[in-house]
DNA sequence: GCATTATATATGTTTGCGCATATATATGAT
DNA sequence: ATCATATATATGCGCAAACATATATAATGC
């Protein structure tokens, strides 16, 4: 059953989940660690509304080892990706999320995945 | 000030507000009598919807004798205005949307504005 | 006065948060 | 192999704030 429009924008309504959307937009997947250091904000509240987004159906999850990889849904329709991506994009400049995507790429020891499905 | 990606958001997360939104897109300026003929609503809750999205300045009223009609600002950003043509589209077909253009469309007396700025 | 639209109030629900804690996986020592 | 420990992630809980709704009433323009 794929995501209702009103429960798609939910997820984009609030600040923390835009930027980590946007940030696996533009990134790929990415690790909760990576986002956590990327956002500059606390484990749980991260872990928190990664588990929104994945109840949704938004994001996808993938454990390696200790770690959780996420990603955008593969699943989601095409043209609503394809907005995720003009959000991602749109954004890429502008505060927050160009400073998001800058301490993601400075973050020392960034984990590499072992192996992608 | 423009207005930031999460308001935005919010203002598409309410199924109400999303259909209103649509049938804007799909149908230029209406009335509020229109919308709350096309949504099958009450007066009250379609009035205080509209608050929030002129609030935002997501669209914009234009008071017609006793009649106010209600249409996409014209500030918007290109890019944000095309999202939520992009999203009438996608909409146009499924309920419950489909059936507010229905309704709007057989809405017998529909007023007609008498001048656009 | 009548039609149209807006707002106030009260109420129930949802949401986001911080903190503490639980779970899961890996590693190293015995 | 087992146990202890460390790291990474998820979740339970209590709280305050925000939100959506219905009903009633006010404001606006003819």
């Amino acid at each position: 059953m794929p995501i209702s429009l009103p429960d798609l924008f939910s997820c984009m309504a609030d600040a923390t989940r835009l930027r980590i959307l946007t940030l696996l937009g533009k990134e790929g997947d990415l690790c909760v660690c990576e986002i956590v250091h990327a956002l500059s904000d606390i484990q749980p509240k991260i872990s928190r509304h990664l588990a929104v987004l994945r109840k949704e159906g938004v994001v996808v999850d993938d454990r390696d080892g200790t770690r959780v990889f996420y990603g955008l849904s593969p699943q989601l329709p095409d043209w609503i990706r394809q907005m995720i991506l003009r959000v991602s994009e749109e954004t890429a400049t502008e505060p927050p999320y160009r400073d998001d995507l800058a301490r993601l790429r400075s973050m020392p020891n960034r984990p590499v995945r072992s192996q992608v499905a």
